[in-house]
DNA sequence: CTCGATCCCTGGACGC
DNA sequence: TGCGTCCAGGGATCGA
């Protein structure tokens, strides 16, 4: 559940932890969602954390040159995906090991940087050179950099339902689906809209309304859901301003409608269906795992 | 281009 | 108390 605001928040906790620390050791535990394991045990060591950025949903640990290859200045960075249930922070070597810690930097400091993910849904990569710029030249912009021209090129040409188009990082990076939902409720547009039928004043009110949230979730330390923490371990506080998220059933803020839920790109989505009008010939979302069969596994 | 389905994974909720 | 089942969700991938 990590988005933006939630990296936003990681990174500049790490910004302010880690950053100049060097790298002395790594420790790795399971691997199985790490890209190449042995380029980061190989890569790591003897290098500075030079600046920690935050790029979409990716925290970007930007490393200093090799101590052994001064001269090289290619660009090299660790990029970290917390997946749903990923957590980067610094500890004391002292501190136990909880359960599902993964990745251990050892600092210069004494400290360890640990990576814990129960589920393993994130995503490590020590990237380099070319590989990084075109690794990073997947995605679309940052939605708080963005202008509106940008944005709404991005969006008004194509024919994928909005919700779908927020959730696609190529279109526009760092927004999941709580920020989504969120952004298309307060701008009064529903999840199924296609992005080709939204007005201009739309998709100006959605841009406004995204960047608004955004930047107030990014003041309140992001939204703590099941177990968000930051890189200090402490869980944000913008769950409690959420408006339509996770309040199926409940009544719109706005009108008193009752918030529905409904899956759209793959994801619940909750609105409310007065505020959010659904377009007339909109195609229904789906109803996704309810009334599927389950394969029995082997 | 856009869609839905499937898989990855574990813990928490829930039913009995 | 304990067991089984369902479900959540970001992203990659594949076939329609």
């Amino acid at each position: 559940m990590p988005e933006l605001p939630e990296v936003e928040t990681v990174a500049r906790g790490l910004q302010r932890e880690v950053a100049g620390q060097k790298i002395l050791g790594v420790t790795l535990g399971q691997t199985d969602f790490i890209d190449n394991p042995a380029a980061i045990e190989r890569e790591l060591p003897g290098r500075r954390i030079v600046r920690v950025e935050r790029y979409g949903k990716f925290l970007l640990l930007r490393l200093g040159a090799r101590e052994d290859a001064p001269e090289q200045k290619e660009d090299a960075a660790l990029l970290v995906h917390l997946g749903m249930t990923g957590l980067l922070m610094p500890q004391s070597d002292t501190e136990p090991q909880a359960k599902h810690t993964h990745v251990i930097l050892l600092l210069g400091d004494g400290r360890e940087l640990r990576y814990i993910d129960p589920r393993r849904f994130g995503r490590i990569a020590y990237l380099a050179g070319d590989g990084l710029s075109r690794e990073l030249q997947r995605f679309g912009a940052d939605p708080l950099e963005t202008s509106l021209e940008q944005f709404a090129q991005a969006i008004q040409h194509r024919r994928a339902r909005i919700k779908a188009l927020l959730l696609d990082q190529s279109v526009i990076r760092g927004v999941g689906n709580i920020y989504a939902d969120e952004s298309l409720w307060k701008a009064k547009i529903h999840p199924i809209q296609l992005g080709a039928r939204l007005g201009g004043a739309q998709v100006k009110e959605l841009y406004a309304r995204l960047q608004e949230i955004l930047r107030k979730a990014i003041q309140l330390r992001g939204s703590s859901i099941s177990d968000f923490l930051d890189a200090e371990g402490v869980p944000g506080e913008y769950q409690l301003h959420h408006r339509v998220y996770g309040r199926e059933g409940k009544r719109c803020f706005r009108c008193k409608t009752t918030i529905r839920r409904a899956i759209v790109a793959g994801r619940s989505s909750y609105y409310c269906p007065n505020c959010q009008r659904a377009p007339r010939d909109g195609k229904k979302p789906g109803r996704g795992k309810a009334g599927k069969q389950r394969r029995t596994k082997r």
